[in-house]
Formats: C-alpha cells, structure tokens, sequence
DNA sequence: TAGCGGGTCTGTAGCGCTACAGTAAACTGC
DNA sequence: GCAGTTTACTGTAGCGCTACAGACCCGCTA
C-alpha cells in the first residue's frame, strides 16, 4: 500500500482532489457538510494533512524562518543576554504560526543550511558581515533582517544604542575623576577596525573613546576573542599586572564578572581601589558584589523588534512578488541607558 | 523575466536540466569540465543552487529536524539546564548539517507548526504526554525521540535517572537524622498522579518517598506550576511558616535557589536550621552561598544522546522506507548523582 | 422566460526538482 | 575486433499539493 495523499482520500469519497485539498485549506469552499465526510474518509484512512513539503513547493511559502547565528550555536545559547533575545524572538513568532529554524553558520560540508533549508526569511544575528552563510542568504534573495549588525542599505536592521551607552558609561567614570581607564572589549585589533566586523564591539569602543579622548584619560586597550567570564578574567589579570587603571571599561557583563574576580584575586577591593563597568544589564549584574554598574539594553524589545521586522518583510516580499509595493526598510535603534550601581566611586585621592 | 531554475541553466548551457541537477547535487556524475562550464553560466544567471522546496519534495528529505517545547518557548531559553541542553542537541547536530526548528505547541489557529512545517524528524523535551502537537507528530509518523518524558514502547527515549538520583537525595537527609521533610515539587497533585504527565517530577517525587518512607520521616508536599526561583521561594515560605520541617527536597536548583532565600527572609540558617537539597546541579548551584548540595545530571550529555538517537531514527526511517532493517527502538537511562555541597548538616538536636 | 449572481465543485497545469532507467560513446582486455 | 565494462549524459515520470479558471446549478429579478 502506498502513501496515503489527497489523492487517495478523493478517490474513496468519490470527489475531485481539489476538493479535498479546500476542506483541508480552504474551508469556506465547499459545503461543511461535504467538508464533514471528507476529514471523516481521511480520519478513516489515516490521512494526517496535506504534505508539509508538497504544500510549501505548490504555495511557495515555508511557514519557517531562520535565524543565523555565528560559529557555534553553544554561544549563542549560553549567553543570558543571547538566550533573552532569542526567547523573545520565540515569543513574538510564536501567534504568527511561524517556526524558527535555527542556521548554524558551518561552512564546511556538502551540507550548507543557509543554503539548503527552505525558510521564508532569517534573521541575522551578529554574524560576521563577510560569513559564507551570510552571502548564502543574500543571494538566495530571502527577505533579511539584521540584527547586532553594521546597517546595509536595503536590509531592515535593529540595534541598540551601543555607541551612546558606552559614551554614558565612560562619561560616568570621567565625572568620578578617573583619569587611567582599561578598555576590556571583545574581537581583535584588525577586526574592529575594519568595517561591519564585530559591530557591537566596534561601536562600544567608540562610543567610550568619545568621552575618554576629550578628556584627556589615559587608555589603555586589551581584546579578547569571546565573550565571557573567563576571558574576562585573563584579559583583566593581564591588564592589572601592568601599569593599573583606576577603571574598567568591559565589553558585556560577563567579562565584567570576570573582571571582578580578577580584581579579587589580586587583592583589589572593587569600587574602592577598582571601578568597573560593564555592558548589556546583564541579571548578572545584579548578582555580582557590588553590583554592577552597567549599561542597560532591553534584549526583550530587541527580539520583539526583530521579529515584528522580518514578519513584516516577509509579508511584503510575498505581496511584492504578487505585484504589491516595493519594501520599505526600516532601520531601527533602541535606546540604552546607564545604570550606576555599586562597583563605580569616585578615584581616590591618594 | 522569470525566476531562474534549473532548466534556465540548462537550455542556455545547451544540456539537460539533470545534467545541471547533477552538477550541483551529485558532481560525480558528469565531468568536471562541464561541470565547471554549467556552474558558470548558473553563477552568471544568479542561479543560487537548487530550491530547497523543490529539492525536499522531490527527495523526501528536508533536511532539518524539529524539537518540540512545552507551551511558552520562552521558557526553553530561560532556564540554565534547558539552555544547556539545547546547546548540547544544536552542537551535535552541526556536523550532520542538520538544522534544528523549533516547534512551539501553540493549538490554537489555522497554524500548527508541529503539523505544517516539514521536518525530517523531532525531539519531544518534556512535554504532557496528551499535547495536541505531540499527536501530531506522531499521527504523521515522525521518527521521534523522547526526552524526560516517560517511555513509550516503539519510541526511542533519552531520560536520567531522576529516581534514583531524588533517592539518594533523600538517603541523604536521612542519613543526617533528619524526621521531618518538605518536598518542592513542580506540577499539581492531579498530574503527577496520572500516568505520562510530568515525568520527571512524578519521578522524583517516587525517589524521594523511596528513601523517606521507609525510614519513617513525616513528608509535607508543595507544588508549584513552574520551575523557577520565585515560584520557589513562595513555596518555600508557605512551606516553612507552618509546621517547620528540618530539610527541602527540591525539584530543581532554580527552585532550591528560591528556597534558600525564603529561609534567609525567615531568619533561617542554612544548613544550620535548615537543610536544603536540589537536583540538576545546575552552574547556579555553586554560585549559590552555601554551595548547594544537589542530584547531577549530564544535560550535555543528554542532549548529544538525544541528537544522535534522532539521526539514528531519521535514518533507519529513510532506510525503512527504502525496504531495510526494522527499527531498533533503545530507551537510554544516563545516570545522576549526588553532590554534596554546604547547603545540608546533620539535623541539630535540641 | 431570459438574465444574473453566488455558492459549490472540478480539471488542468504547473511548483522545481530528482530517481531511475536508459543510450551512446569511449575504453578495457585478450 | 568483439564482448564487457565504464563514463558521460538524457528523458521521462513523478514527488503531493495548490492557483486559477471554469462549469454547473440554484434561486432570484425584470
């Protein structure tokens, strides 16, 4: 016995395929009463629903977006700030009935998700602007929304504030009279410099340079490759052996976390000898002794924009292939904003 | 001017559209010379590569597997342990260049991911045994893989040993003399009774008892509906602010993290007045003050079993399919641990 | 009684690709 | 120099569904 299709339910009800294609999709096109005996004959025979690959092939549609992530999907799901904004993003999907598939950015293989996955639209979430997977998607022409990334012309994009925060955070600390500041960021030299790489990270250096320069402070600068607490750690270890600042300007919170410890260790009291300041508002931040002074992004509002934006590029792009108006890009970015908790203070006069 | 399909590539490269079909699907199958000409003339067209939706009607194979989350995938990304697990599942999967969609179980709608989206196959994570997606997925004949979820036969299952672990828990606590005990469980009275539902607090629950009634120790019960540090935490208070028991066994660290500061709000010390056990030695177990003795389980290595049974069940069903061996259906039981840490002591005597 | 609109149902023609079963030519070995 | 094998390519026949354009019938108006 084959498979059991549309087909094979029309035969034994004795109506054309077509109907029983409409009782399954389009319920308003036939008689409920003939709809009744239909879903009854394909109960009978074990007849699920219309073929989910045949559907999107006929129809054009997936009823799935993706989501590309960088590297290692680990990261992405072991970050409290990375797993906020896909949770939101979860949340913002879930009553539009769409699916989120998630792209690991392997390039290797004959295997290529972004390539190879049949989705409606994805979102690219802090990837390298050069990443194959990337141009996988572009070239596939699919409806993109970037996020955490360098803004293209054409390509709708959220993101937050990252320079203006770090310019708060630096301002914080040049009005408490620091005059020697560590800059713990994340990404390499060459990386950050070079445009569309790293965007956050290029972004929030910035930003701090904005207030740190003008007034004349001493930087210094350490990167790390990852974003976490351990890295934090090294880098801060490293940076406090030498020549000491009064303050560290971190990445996110976690290097921050890191950074604390660091500071423990060396028999620093934070804020006392060490004021340090972190990025993201991490629930972390709350967590550490002090508590971390820090830079708030609203993760949840990122994830909910994303997610309304490539909904509603999607929408368009299919209206835009059944003739409708051009697209309309919008660039997004949400405001950030200083929190000053325990683990800043004014330098001490010595 | 259309869309640009195999057959564009063809008629301008002046050879058969499975001629192009192979140059991109199976280069072993014509010469590399012609190849090389047909993946020009394709790149000159903007010809990306075989449409996905196509290419998975046409093979049977999508490509992408589903997992399948109870209610809100909000809380799948929330909670330490579930994001741990996910991260495992995604990490493994990688290599296959299996994508992962994640499946909310929302019911309402003319959308059902769990019946629409085409997957190749679905990893069901603790979910109510009577879920409408769950029936879904099984009505269309998935191979699927359980995952804390009580066995079913035909189904290939990943658990840990929740009993045994919530036993040697409990041994535990009574070992230190403990005669009165309160249990934090998750879920109502009413679904841990029924078969099938909550597995993993049904479980643990018979692991406590297991050690506890033998011994005579009088047990108080709590449930809350989710697993989170707050729900803990008025638990516990209700709990404590009655007939006091000298020791909580709870259903997770998360909810033990809320205890512990419930007992800190009362005036408790801990283990002093208060012994308090978690399960899941999630990271926050040793960031909590006491460290918090607690039941190991391998989430790593749960979601990496999982990852690899669904392969294994995609593939044997593809085989199957292709007339092959029946299916080997194996239930894996990963063993769990107890830790002990600061968070209990020898019951005091007055 | 012709004409019209709306509610139901049907048939055809794909969606873009790949499995499979070829055919034709180029090699192999003796 | 002829069967036997290999290599390189082609044609057909779907995969299972839906869009779209009718066809048919019924009751209603003028």
């Amino acid at each position: 016995m084959g498979r059991v299709t549309l087909k094979t339910v029309a035969e034994k009800v004795g109506v054309s395929s077509m109907t029983v294609s409409n009782a399954f999709s389009r319920p308003d096109q036939l008689s409920a009463q003939l709809r009744e005996r239909i879903l009854a004959v394909a109960a009978e025979l074990g007849y699920v629903g219309p073929d989910p690959a045949a559907r999107t092939l006929a129809r054009g549609t997936t009823g799935t977006v993706g989501i590309l992530l960088t590297e290692s999907l680990r990261h992405a799901f072991t970050d409290e700030i990375s797993t906020a904004f896909l949770a939101a993003i979860a949340d913002e999907l879930t009553p539009s009935g769409l699916a989120l598939t998630l792209l690991p950015a392997t390039e290797p293989g004959p295997i290529v998700p972004a390539r190879d996955v049949a989705i409606d639209g994805a979102l690219v979430y802090s990837c390298r602007a050069d990443s194959p997977a990337l141009d996988w998607l572009r070239r596939r022409g699919l409806p993109l929304v970037f996020v955490d990334q360098a803004p293209v012309s054409g390509i709708p994009s959220v993101n937050v504030d990252d320079r203006g925060g770090a310019r708060a955070a630096a301002q914080h600390l040049v009005d408490l009279g620091h005059r020697r500041v560590g800059l713990l960021n994340v990404g390499d030299e060459e990386s950050t410099t070079r445009l569309n790489d790293w965007h956050s990270s290029r972004q929030r250096r910035l930003g701090w340079l904005d207030a740190l320069e003008p007034a004349g402070v001493t930087v210094t600068v350490a990167q790390s490759k990852h974003c976490n607490q351990d890295e934090g750690y090294e880098l801060a270890k490293k940076m406090l052996a030498r020549d000491r600042p009064t303050a560290l300007l971190c990445f996110s919170d976690a290097i921050a976390a890191g950074a604390m410890l660091a500071a423990d260790d060396l028999g620093l009291s934070i804020p006392g000898d060490l004021s340090i300041v972190g990025f993201d508002d991490n629930p972390l931040a709350t967590r550490l002794r002090p508590a971390l002074t820090t830079v708030d992004q609203d993760v949840a509002g990122k994830g909910r924009a994303a997610a309304n934006a490539l909904t509603e590029a999607v929408r368009r792009h299919r209206s835009n292939l059944a003739g409708g108006t051009p697209a309309k890009v919008r660039h997004l970015t949400l405001p950030t904003r200083l929190v000053v908790r325990d683990s800043t203070a004014a330098v001490t006069p010595r």
